[in-house]
DNA sequence: TGCATAATTGGTAGAATAGCCAAATAGTTG
DNA sequence: CAACTATTTGGCTATTCTACCAATTATGCA
């Protein structure tokens, strides 16, 4: 595997390694029903703000969500809502296994 | 968050994350052209391996790989190939943050 | 049966990740 | 400006992940 092509897989890592934790992808669901405050999304989690902070910043740093700082609060937007598609096909895989599974087992 | 949600996103979290690596997505790239023996993936990825047939466990494991065994080798083949549609979307995301990068050093 | 090849599994050291608490920062209000 | 609220950052520990080596398993062939 060349240089180029191994920079084209870990870029494309960075940004799913963001999707890649519960906490996070609830916050991507929720913001796809638009935007919320880090407070909402804390109450939601009921997690330390801090950690829940941290998550969006990865969030964030993948470019998967953007910020907006109004008053106290900081609010939350998904930036790129073709994340979305994603998810009916990691649905597809996961309702794949459970029918293998099933399979599997009556056997 | 109610438990039955929570499980939603650790399940979809789990498939998720056994993308999220550099080598396990070139596996997937790789296996969208057709199957592929261990042996040749190993060639092309240039780790011990064990260390690839680990990876291809991984993606095993969570559904997204099947495999069969012929003779001495071992063949994997992607099982649910609407996964490739997601790379276009991680594209997009990597070429807004491109953008926005440009947009920031350039004022 | 004995040897060679392909792949998996077990073990381990080092790196990366996640969560909490405490401290710092930024904005609001009396 | 002092007190308060919302959020981020730093520091720490516990856990998980990754890669390699060594050992094991499975198959093919002389």
């Amino acid at each position: 595997m060349n240089e180029k092509k191994k920079k084209k897989f870990e870029a494309r890592a960075w940004i799913i390694k963001a999707l890649a934790h519960p906490t996070r992808l609830f916050i991507v669901d929720e913001l796809s029903r638009g935007e919320r405050c880090v407070c909402e999304l804390r109450d939601m989690i009921g997690a330390d703000i801090s950690t829940v902070s941290k998550h969006l910043s990865i969030l964030k740093q993948a470019g998967i969500v953007q910020d907006e700082k109004r008053g106290l609060q900081v609010w939350y937007a998904l930036r790129v809502p073709c994340i979305l598609n994603f998810f009916g096909c990691v649905e597809d895989v996961l309702k794949e296994n459970a029918r293998q599974y099933q399979w599997a087992v009556s056997r």
